[in-house]
DNA sequence: TTTCGATGTGAACGCCGTCCACAATGCCAC
DNA sequence: GTGGCATTGTGGACGGCGTTCACATCGAAA
């Protein structure tokens, strides 16, 4: 879809076009790797028609950034859906928080140059509740999260005073292991001792909630 | 020290020139401002002429990376120092843990530049034990961090068996705090708020190791 | 004193993001 | 229809970057 000059003057759809080669460039290089000018290349545009569409690189890697985290938020869905349903409300709840950090720490394992692209991008997490972030259901990242802590109160399974800022203390410690894995010490391990490491993780939230 | 002419052909330490200046770009800016011409025009001297001491540009921002994280070492090794002494073996360890916690956030919250620069810079975390990364007093951030985890089992805070791979746990959380005060939905927050934050975080740790 | 490795210079290449002026296009009012 | 106009794409240029190659300069060892 690069080679072959189009036949008309227009595009079509260049916006999309290129936010789709963003993603491609980020898929394999990460946030670095998208380069306005091989977005437009790959899009068989010339660099500047980028700038009708977007302000600048900034721009086209926050909407790269936007859609990527939209990517873990189904997968953390699909994760909510496959999560048993035990009888008691409490550990079915305590269950879906497991599975939100599992979706989460599985997609970045599974797509690290997407994941580096959704939450390694300075700034674009300020807005964590921006629609544009949200998945086929509809939900952000941070919306699952936060909704699956709502169930947690309302099944009893965590103290209401306990509830308010729980976001930060559960993302913070499952983005801090992603890290890890991603960059850090526990980079290349086995599936079975990052599984481990996870599990231990998760199991701190859990406690320390 | 950048606009006269050297009086010698030989510069005399261009590598710690060189290092310096990429201190100071990253101190205001991050790892992305530690730019290699940029670095060589503080120090007086042709672009070229950094390829001597440095493979590359990724090669200085590695140097930059470490001599960082001695900083955040010294950080966390003041904020020890300063940690009051219970006669209780166990709340001292348990308190020496929350004061590593602190002291790696209080630096990212002072600079923030820095501490990007220090950690946010992939693969320069996965020989974390190196003694480049080593402050004043010789260790480097995760030594500090994994003797403190020492400390609480000698102390009978913390089961033998819950030890191994307990640095992975505490750095998640505390980094991944970092990640949300410098870029995250945290950021702007008042000091007072955050260190709301920290204390919540540090204590879900402390249960939930 | 000569030689030689180490260190710095100059010029160049290709890539990048971005700006400006201009061309092609589709659409809407008349 | 047709003329005008906002939208979208092009071409060319600028400055900055990392990096390479050939060359100059120096200090120290032979």
């Amino acid at each position: 879809m690069s080679a072959e000059p189009r036949a008309t003057y227009r595009h079509g759809d260049l916006r999309a076009a290129l936010l789709a080669a963003g993603m491609d460039l980020a898929r394999d290089g990460g946030p670095d790797a998208v380069v306005l000018r091989e977005a437009t290349r790959r899009a068989g545009v010339s660099p500047n028609a980028a700038y009708r569409h977007f302000a600048d690189r900034a721009a086209l890697l926050a909407a790269v950034s936007d859609t990527a985290q939209g990517l873990v938020a189904d997968r953390m869905e699909d994760e909510l859906s496959a999560a048993p349903d035990p009888p008691d409300a409490g550990t079915r709840a305590r269950r879906r928080l497991r599975a939100v950090g599992t979706g989460y720490l599985g997609f970045a394992q599974e797509q690290p140059g997407l994941f580096r692209a959704a939450f390694f991008v300075p700034g674009d997490l300020s807005q964590a509740f921006s629609p544009a972030k949200a998945g086929r259901a509809g939900r952000s990242p941070y919306q699952i999260l936060s909704d699956v802590l709502d169930e947690l109160v309302a099944a009893g399974a965590l103290a209401p005073e306990r509830r308010p800022g729980g976001e930060f203390l559960a993302w913070s410690a499952v983005h801090g292991l992603a890290t890890l894995v991603l960059d850090g010490p526990l980079r290349g391990l086995t599936d079975e001792l990052i599984a481990g490491a996870r599990e231990r993780l998760l199991d701190m939230v859990d406690r320390g909630l």
